[in-house]
DNA sequence: TCTGGGGTCCTAGGACCC
DNA sequence: TCTGGGGTCCTAGGACCC
């Protein structure tokens, strides 16, 4: 048995925690560079505020009243960890699932408690850490996701939904009231095209014939259609495997036209890259690069990308940095006005299995790592970027602000809330 | 003026092998 | 006229998630 616990629009309820008077208040929250709207809270919802439009065509609604935040990733993962500490006290077997979200085990609990125990999770979360949440309980994990969406849309349902406590005519109504996008798994894409075939509800969806999915769509999707029918294809993963693939991008605050700008920020992004790559214990074979115009206008696109693979894996962020800027040099058009870039690094394979020595330089990888860990103590003591690629600093007229952060009010000594 | 960032998995098709 | 069969590995692109 599965449960899914997912905080009530989480970052906006970081925000809240320590912002009380925004409680019933509408509050967003920004994505990167103040973007786009990636959380609000019904109030907001309330105020025809739709998910991932654009900042600027609701900042009018500010002086109705509206309150936006700029994203702090350094609240919310800090809240997000205290979070899945508090449903590990009542579910110990948890798999992380995204920064608001987590899958806990309920194996070993009889039916009778289900729901009890979701209301464990529920009232620990409001009260040890001071976050709304919603618990779904079945016996599969897109059943688990399913409950938990039905939670959130119905209030009335008390924030916690078990699937087996329902009877077949129940769960039947429950299944034919949904539409069939809104399942995990099924994205516009394929909820068009179903539809299309006049698969409209969760329940059409369920009822339709198994080899006919998968041969119009992916074994994915006839996947997704035996979980909804209860049988479990997807298992608890408490282990997080390494990465395989890490991307560091950002878009600029304003278009950049000289390669400076984007030595410096390519050079940025190698460097988070690079500690990422270090922190699993990787090296990578295949480094890419991108840069482009902005994907908004229509004149002068320009999308350039160039990939190389090396024969041994590598952490090392010089090396890595050193590629990447003879990457950035072979796509580089000047007259361009660039809105983006960034790196993709692949082939990551783990550096303690097999390394092996480079022989035509004869650089001894161990080596390079030592020394790449040392500086990443170096600024995880004294501060990011305490030592960094002098390279970076060649413009900053790339990075753009974030405006309307709050206080990092857990994890900075200098922001720590003081009450008098 | 203004539109995010970071991931995973699956499939198809090409290159190559015996 | 007729041109094997089976397999692996890699890459690009699509779809999806938060």
């Amino acid at each position: 048995v599965f449960a899914l616990v997912d905080g009530n629009c989480f970052y906006c309820s970081c925000e809240r925690i320590f912002r009380p008077d925004l409680k019933n208040k509408p509050v967003v929250v920004l994505s990167n560079n103040d973007g786009c709207v990636v959380a609000r809270t019904p109030e907001a919802k309330a105020m025809g505020i739709k998910m991932a439009v654009p900042y600027f065509q609701i900042a009018h609604l500010e002086q109705k009243g509206l309150v936006t935040f700029s994203s702090n990733y350094e609240l919310y993962g800090n809240i997000s960890e205290r979070m899945m500490q508090t449903i590990a006290s009542v579910a110990p077997r948890i798999e992380i699932y995204s920064i608001d979200e987590c899958f806990a085990d309920l194996g070993g609990l009889d039916c009778a408690h289900l729901k009890e125990t979701g209301h464990l999770i529920r009232h620990r979360l409001a009260q040890w850490v001071g976050i709304p949440s919603c618990v779904g309980i079945a016996p599969t994990k897109t059943l688990a996701k399913f409950c938990n969406h039905l939670a959130k849309k119905y209030p009335s349902l008390g924030g916690v939904v078990v699937w087996d406590d329902w009877s077949t005519s129940i769960q039947d109504r429950a299944l034919k009231s949904e539409n069939i996008a809104e399942v995990w798994g099924i994205g516009r894409r394929s909820g068009n095209k179903l539809e299309n075939m006049n698969i409209k509800t969760v329940y059409d969806f369920i009822i339709a014939h198994p080899a006919m999915i998968r041969k119009k769509f992916t074994v994915v999707l006839e996947r997704v259609q035996k979980e909804l029918q209860g049988i479990a294809c997807l298992s608890l993963e408490e282990i997080s495997e390494p990465k395989k693939m890490i991307i560091c991008s950002k878009s600029f605050g304003k278009n950049i036209q000289d390669i400076q700008n984007l030595q410096s920020a390519i050079s940025f992004h190698i460097t988070r890259a690079a500690e990422k790559l270090r922190q699993q214990q990787s090296g990578c074979h295949t480094i890419s690069i991108f840069i482009s115009t902005d994907r908004f206008k229509k004149q002068q696109r320009y999308y350039g990308t160039h990939t190389v693979t090396l024969p041994n894996a590598t952490c090392s962020t010089l090396k890595l940095n050193q590629i990447a800027q003879d990457l950035l040099k072979k796509v580089y058009k000047p007259n361009h006005l660039y809105k983006k870039c960034g790196v993709v690094l692949g082939g990551i394979e783990s550096i303690n299995d097999h390394r092996q020595l480079d022989m035509l330089t004869g650089a001894d990888e161990k080596k390079v790592c030592d020394l790449m860990m040392t500086l990443d103590h170096i600024n995880r003591r004294f501060g990011k970027q305490t030592i960094r690629l002098a390279i970076e600093d060649l413009s900053h007229e790339w990075l753009r602000k974030r405006e309307r952060m709050s206080p990092r009010y857990t994890t900075s000594m200098s922001d720590v809330l003081i009450i008098n």
